[in-house]
This record gives C-alpha cells, sequence and structure tokens, in this order.
DNA sequence: ACCAATATACCACCGTCCCC
DNA sequence: GGGGACGGTGGTATATTGGT
C-alpha cells in the first residue's frame, strides 16, 4: 500500500483526521452539487453515488476509513495481557499482587516515617495502633451506630470530648513549632494516606473522587462500620455526577491509618494553622472553570459554609476553618484540596524497589487493576451482576467497560439494588484478601509466590564444543577458514565460557564483526532458542550491520521495528536470532522494558548476547547525546547470557568509565591469571595508530557554511602537526544519531 | 507550575434486526 | 408495524499526560 510511508510520519490520529477531512469534503462536495441542483445541471446523482450504485471509490473512502480507525483503536488500547498466577502486563510493564503490595507498604512506612518527624514538635504523639485501639476499637457496636440517611454532623461525634482529649497530642514546651515544616509533613502524610485508600478501596478511584473525601459537614461520606471498624467511603459516579451511590469498605489497616491522620494529624495540623487561618483558597479547587468543579463547590463546599449565600458564610477565618474540619484531603502547603501532582508524584518514586521505567503511570494502574480484578479476584458463584458490579466499583458503566477495557461482561439489567451492594462488599472484602490487606490475614497465595517483580535470570548453557565454532566460521568465511590470532580465544571465550561479560579491543579492519558473529552463528545450531541484540552507535552503520549479519544465514531483524505495534512484544513475536538497533534504541524505554523484564514474560526464549560496538562512544559522546543515554544504566545486563564490548580505539583506560556506566565497575584485566574479581579484557591491538581523538558536533544553517567552517578546523590542525590525519563526518543530526 | 495536547467516558442518535 | 435490543458513529465534557 502506497500510504504507508504517510503513516510513519504522522500519528495515527492526525492521518484519520486527514481521512476524515476527506470523506467529508468529497460528501459535502457532491451533496453541494446535489442540493444546489440546476446550478451545476445534470449533477443530482448523490443518491446514485451514496446509496442506491455505491460508487467505487467511495466504497474505498468508506474501507480505507473503517480500516484506519480500527486500526487506530488497536494501536491506542492498553494493551493488557493476563501474566499468571498473579499478574498481568500492562503496556510492556508488568503489574503484580506484589507491586500494589510495596506501593502499599512503602507508603505505611512514609506515613510512620512522617509520625517520627512530628514527634520533634509534639508529645503523646501515639501510634496508629494506639490510636486505633484507644478510640475506633473501643466501645460498644452501639456507639457507632447512626443513621445513615441522616448522619451526625460530624464523625467525631460518635465519641465522647474526654476520650478524643486524651488521645490529643501536645507541643513540646520548650520547641518553637515550625509551621511550614508541620504543614510539609501532615501534606506529605495526607498523599500517603491517599494511595493507601486507593488500593485498599478495589476499583480504581479516579482523582476526583477522592479528593472530595468528607468526614464532616453537608454530604459527609465517610462512615464508620460498627461491627468492624473498618471506614466505610460513600462514593458517586465522578464523571456524570449520577447519583448512583456505591460503598467502598477500606481494610482495617487503611481504616486505622485514615482515622490517623484525620484525628491526629489533622490536629496538629490545625493546632499550627492557629485559630485566625484564614489563608484557605475560595478556589478550592485550584481552578473552578468547569462544570464538575463548580458542581463539587455547590454541593459539597457551599452548605458547609451556611448556605454559602451570605457574606458571612465567606469570612475568610470561618471559611477556612470549617475546610479544615471537614474535607479529609486539605492541603494547607497550597491552601487549598490536594493537587493532583502532589498525589501522581509518588507514581514516579514507588514501589521504591521497581525501577523508573517499569513503574505504571495512573492510567496504565486504572487499567492494570481493573485487569487484576476481574482476572484474579473472584467471589463465589460469580454471575454476570457479580461482573458488572466489578465495573461499576471502577467508577464505570458495565458497557464502559465492555468497548474501553475489553471486557465481555454482558451488560447489566438493573438488578435488584440491594444485592448489587452485596456484590459489591463481597467483591470489596475478595480484593483486600487477595492483596493481603489489613492485619494479620494469611496473604493468598494463588498460584505459586513466584511472581516476584524482579526478573530471574535463566542460566543457560549451549552444550556446544568448539567444533561447532569452526563449523560456523567455514559456513562465513568458506572452506579455508582458519581464525586469525586472538579470534579463536575470543569465540571460545563467549561461545563456551562461564564469563558474562566481554571487553574486547581490536582496530577497525580485524574482523569485529566475526568475533562474535561466529558465536552467533553456532548459537543457532542449538536447540534453544536464544535472541541476542547487537548496537552499533549510529543509523548510517545500522543497515551494513544487518547486511553483514544476514550474509551468514543469521535471521536478522531491526530493533525498531520490534516495537512497531508497542511495546509489549510477544514471544512469537521474537522470530529473528539477532536484532541490530543504534545506541538511541539501546537507551530507548522500550529496550530497557523488554530486557528487564525479559524472564517475566518469555518462557521459552533466552536473552542470548547483547553486543556493543564502538562501545567507547558511550563515554565520548555524553557531553551531546548523554540524554539519550540516560537510561542505559537502568538496564539490567546480567539478565543477558553475555555482554559483549567493543572498541577500536579506546584501550583499557578508555574503557573503565563507559564500563561503570553500564554497572560493571570490577577491575580489568589482560593477563589469563585467575582472578575472580576482575574482568579479562581481550587486547587484540598490538600497536595504536590514532591517539588524541577530538570528536566535535556542530550544525550549520547551509552546507556552504559548514564547508568553510571545516576547512578553518583542517587548516588549524595542519598548522599544529602536518601528519594528522581528519576524518570529517557530514550528515544531518538526525541521521547521524537515530 | 502551568498549559496545551491527547485520551477517556459516556451520551444520544440512527439504522437494523428480531419478536410479538 | 411497533418496540426494544444492539452495534456503529460522532459529539462533548472530563481526566490525565507531557512539554516548557
Amino acid at each position: 500500500m502506497v500510504l504507508w510511508p504517510i503513516l510513519t510520519y504522522y500519528t495515527l490520529n492526525t492521518y484519520r483526521q486527514l481521512v476524515d477531512s476527506i470523506r467529508a469534503l468529497s460528501t459535502y462536495s457532491v451533496l453541494y452539487r446535489y442540493l444546489n441542483n440546476g446550478v451545476i445541471p445534470g449533477d443530482s446523482k448523490a443518491d446514485e453515488i451514496f446509496f442506491n450504485h455505491v460508487s467505487e471509490s467511495w466504497n474505498w473512502t468508506k474501507t480505507m476509513y473503517q480500516r484506519l480507525t480500527t486500526a487506530y483503536m488497536d494501536y491506542n488500547k492498553f494493551n493488557v495481557k493476563v501474566c499468571q498466577p498473579d499478574a498481568v502486563l500492562i503496556s510492556g510493564k508488568r503489574f503484580s499482587r506484589t507491586y500494589i503490595q510495596e506501593f502499599y507498604t512503602n507508603m505505611t512506612a512514609r506515613f510512620d516515617g512522617n509520625i517520627d518527624k512530628l514527634k520533634h514538635y509534639f508529645l503523646k504523639l501515639w501510634s496508629v495502633k494506639h490510636i486505633a485501639d484507644t478510640l475506633l476499637n473501643s466501645g460498644a457496636n452501639s456507639n457507632f451506630c447512626e443513621s445513615r440517611a441522616a448522619p451526625k454532623d460530624s464523625l467525631f461525634l460518635l465519641f465522647t470530648e474526654k476520650q478524643l482529649s486524651l488521645q490529643m497530642p501536645q507541643t513540646v514546651p520548650e520547641v518553637t513549632l515550625d509551621t511550614d515544616v508541620v504543614t510539609q509533613i501532615v501534606s506529605d502524610m495526607g498523599v500517603c494516606v491517599m494511595w493507601m485508600i486507593y488500593f485498599s478501596a478495589t476499583g480504581p478511584y479516579r482523582f476526583p473522587d477522592m479528593v472530595i473525601l468528607k468526614y464532616a459537614g453537608n454530604n459527609r461520606n465517610l462512615f464508620i462500620d460498627p461491627e468492624t471498624r473498618c471506614l466505610e467511603i460513600i462514593t458517586s459516579y465522578s464523571k456524570t455526577r449520577r447519583e448512583e451511590y456505591l460503598c467502598k469498605t477500606l481494610d482495617k489497616q487503611t481504616s486505622d491509618y485514615l482515622f490517623y491522620y484525620i484525628f491526629v494529624a489533622r490536629a496538629v495540623l490545625k493546632h499550627s494553622m492557629g485559630e485566625n487561618y484564614d489563608g484557605m483558597n475560595k478556589d478550592l479547587f485550584q481552578d473552578t472553570n468547569t462544570v464538575a468543579e463548580q458542581y463539587l463547590l455547590r454541593n459539597y463546599l457551599s452548605r458547609s459554609v451556611g448556605n454559602g449565600e451570605s457574606e458571612e458564610d465567606w469570612d475568610p477565618v470561618r471559611y477556612s476553618k470549617i475546610v479544615l474540619n471537614s474535607f479529609v484531603f486539605v492541603d494547607c502547603v497550597s491552601h487549598s484540596l490536594m493537587n493532583y501532582s502532589k498525589f501522581a508524584a509518588f507514581m514516579k518514586l514507588y514501589p521504591a524497589s521497581i525501577s523508573g521505567t517499569s513503574r505504571l503511570s495512573f492510567r496504565e494502574m486504572r487499567h492494570g487493576m481493573i485487569k487484576l480484578v476481574r482476572e484474579y479476584v473472584k467471589v463465589e458463584g460469580e454471575s454476570f451482576e457479580v461482573m458488572n458490579m466489578k465495573e461499576r466499583l471502577a467508577g464505570h458503566s458495565a458497557a464502559t467497560g465492555q468497548s474501553v477495557y475489553a471486557n465481555d461482561v454482558e451488560t447489566g439489567t438493573g438488578s435488584d439494588a440491594s444485592l448489587e451492594e452485596k456484590y459489591a462488599s463481597l467483591i470489596n472484602s475478595a480484593w483486600q484478601n487477595w492483596l493481603g490487606l489489613g492485619y494479620g490475614k494469611e496473604r493468598e497465595e494463588g498460584g505459586s509466590a513466584v511472581a516476584r517483580n524482579a526478573c530471574v535470570k535463566k542460566y543457560f548453557s549451549t552444550n556446544g564444543s568448539i567444533k561447532d565454532l569452526f563449523v560456523a566460521g567455514k559456513k562465513l568465511y568458506g572452506k579455508e577458514f582458519r581464525f586469525r590470532e586472538g579470534q579463536f580465544d575470543v569465540a571460545v571465550e563467549i561461545y563456551l565460557s562461564g564469563t558474562q561479560i566481554i571487553p574486547i579491543q581490536a582496530l577497525p579492519g580485524f574482523g569485529k564483526t566475526a568475533l562474535f558473529q561466529i558465536p552467533l552463528v553456532a548459537l543457532s545450531y542449538g536447540e534453544q532458542k536464544t535472541v541476542s541484540f547487537v548496537f552499533v552507535p549510529y543509523v548510517c552503520l545500522l543497515s551494513n550491520m544487518k547486511l553483514r549479519l544476514s550474509s551468514c544465514g543469521i535471521n536478522c531483524g531491526i530493533l525498531k521495528d520490534l516495537f512497531v505495534n508497542g511495546p509489549a512484544v510477544e514471544e512469537k513475536n521474537l522470530f529473528c536470532d539477532v536484532y541490530v538497533g543504534t545506541f538511541n534504541d539501546l537507551g530507548s524505554e522500550n529496550f530497557v522494558r523488554l530486557v528487564n523484564n525479559w524472564y517475566n514474560i518469555y518462557q521459552d526464549c533466552i536473552l542470548g548476547m547483547i553486543v556493543i560496538d564502538e562501545f567507547h562512544n558511550l563515554e565520548t559522546e555524553q557531553s551531546y547525546r548523554g540524554q539519550s543515554f540516560r537510561l542505559i544504566p537502568e538496564i539490567n545486563f546480567n539478565l543477558a547470557w553475555k555482554v559483549v564490548v567493543m572498541t577500536g580505539t579506546a584501550g583499557e583506560k578508555g574503557m573503565v568509565k563507559p564500563m561503570k556506566f553500564i554497572g560493571y565497575d570490577k577491575e580489568m584485566c589482560t593477563s589469563m591469571v585467575s582472578n575472580k574479581n576482575r574482568i579479562l579484557y581481550f587486547d587484540l591491538v598490538n600497536q595504536i595508530p590514532l591517539k588524541n581523538i577530538v570528536k566535535k558536533f556542530q550544525a550549520f544553517e547551509r552546507s556552504t557554511v559548514a564547508e568553510t567552517e571545516v576547512e578553518k578546523l583542517v587548516d588549524r590542525f595542519m598548522e599544529y602537526d602536518t601528519k594528522s590525519k581528519v576524518i570529517i563526518v557530514c550528515k544531518e543530526k538526525v541521521t547521524v544519531e537515530k
């Protein structure tokens, strides 16, 4: 299809819009003539063209459009894949039970750390457990009963003044309170609790739903279950504001932390802001332009402040006090409700043990959680109603679940409301059980516990012999093939030894490619499917490398092409023996993710060699393309069977820095003396032809300017030393690098 | 921190098909 | 032939991301 190259320059969306407009234009132009029949005589055949005897070209336009929208939708749909026993793979990232558990644990730890920080300013600052035991868990169940239709004005009216004041923290007498620090700490604790709630409350919340949580005042939506003493949140539908209420119960631990946050942390905050605090922003959402926010203000705020109509209601002190006394997630750093950016910042930090590129975005987490609930959270006698309720808990209708989240649930038929509630709570507790949230619960082990986020390396031995290498050599170079000096050592080291990292220095023309090509061919004889990767610095070297590798029957592909359908590559699509890419590809998120998750995703395929040619460039080109190298240190090179790095010019010393850069910091040596703590370095160079290599990247507006500049440069070099050799590469930046 | 771009969610509407 | 279920479409308000 001729149109394909266009797709590579525009996004699918842009292209869809283009076809959209072509379609609209053609309909319009024909209909215009049709409607203005007579203006252009004999041109009233619109029906013929569009309906009766559909014209060929109109059919084509329609088909083309159809295909395009399908492609567009497939392309944009989150590609979620189930990974038994307890994870899903989403845009190439692994999202598992362990992921959530760790994130959650990180949150409780951070929260506890904040309590310790507060102890500098406050006495009688008890633990979460203590506060839960003395307030939340004590007293008769009947004390906690209240009408949900006409609830008490505040959650704290369920306790007596005396009960509460006994647990109230006190200031450390001789320490001056630093309001900024305390505010900051409490704000941070708020974010921790938000995340705990996010994970505990089943079906993923949307942020705006969480931020309107209130423990007092009108539209109070936080309650205590008298039996379990867990906190319950009443939510409605954020996107439409349809008043379809849903109850989400938090697990006991999250309940205790939330309770602590609104009782202790809020008390501390109120104290440090002082009686006369009047700074609370009128614009609680920091943007009241949208309908949703107007709605929230009207419904959640105004009635808290009297009826929101008289001047007095908006008195700054009174207003600030009311907001502090009713909303759970206020942030006195920004003097408004918690801002999304503060909440979202944690996604980039947690789970702590997961590398940055493997952490999920909010949207990915939403898709992931929906899939986890559907796939792993089972309720006995699961029926369509239960499945539909799972979607509702996620904050969308079953129909949306079906279309947007690729669900195969039948559309709900408005079943009995009381039943719905029952399902919701069943799913709710099943989810918390599955995650092992709460105290003293045995973590449910669905299948085995192997499903850690960290990838476990598979060790692999070729079981081959030296003979294989000769056979491979002959296949490559013909019957007369003999190993050159040094070549044999390297080939054996790669193919048969147990070493993992092999640094090599050899001059251009030595046959560096052959050094890893021979083992690569030998490897392809084996039964074990392995996939290797070869990297060259620039795109202009790429096709040459591919050509050389392909020449001997190795199946060779371009790394970038692997990701045309998105970052998630299925095992069956790894059909080449080796993929070549540039340094930019090496540092791409896609590749980092591919390698770091290799054995989480692929069952049968071994991650073979990772070869980096002209390795020293990783160091020498840091200054101007360091940005595109920045993810390279995140690659877990240890997962690869062999890592081969080659240079023509660096020398042993020049290799040290780039070796450290990719995570190998042991000393290097060239002697064959056994020393486990050193890396054996192959120096195949007897004589170094070039020294003092200077590389400079310079961009010019026009080629004529470039010429004169280069001439000047060369002249200066020649003045300095008439025996200098100068190599000039002139290309556009994209051509050179990508 | 702010703003523009993009993705998502959901609705309403329409034509088709099937059943009474 | 009426009505309702269903799938396809496009519009629009919101949510989230990503760039500066």
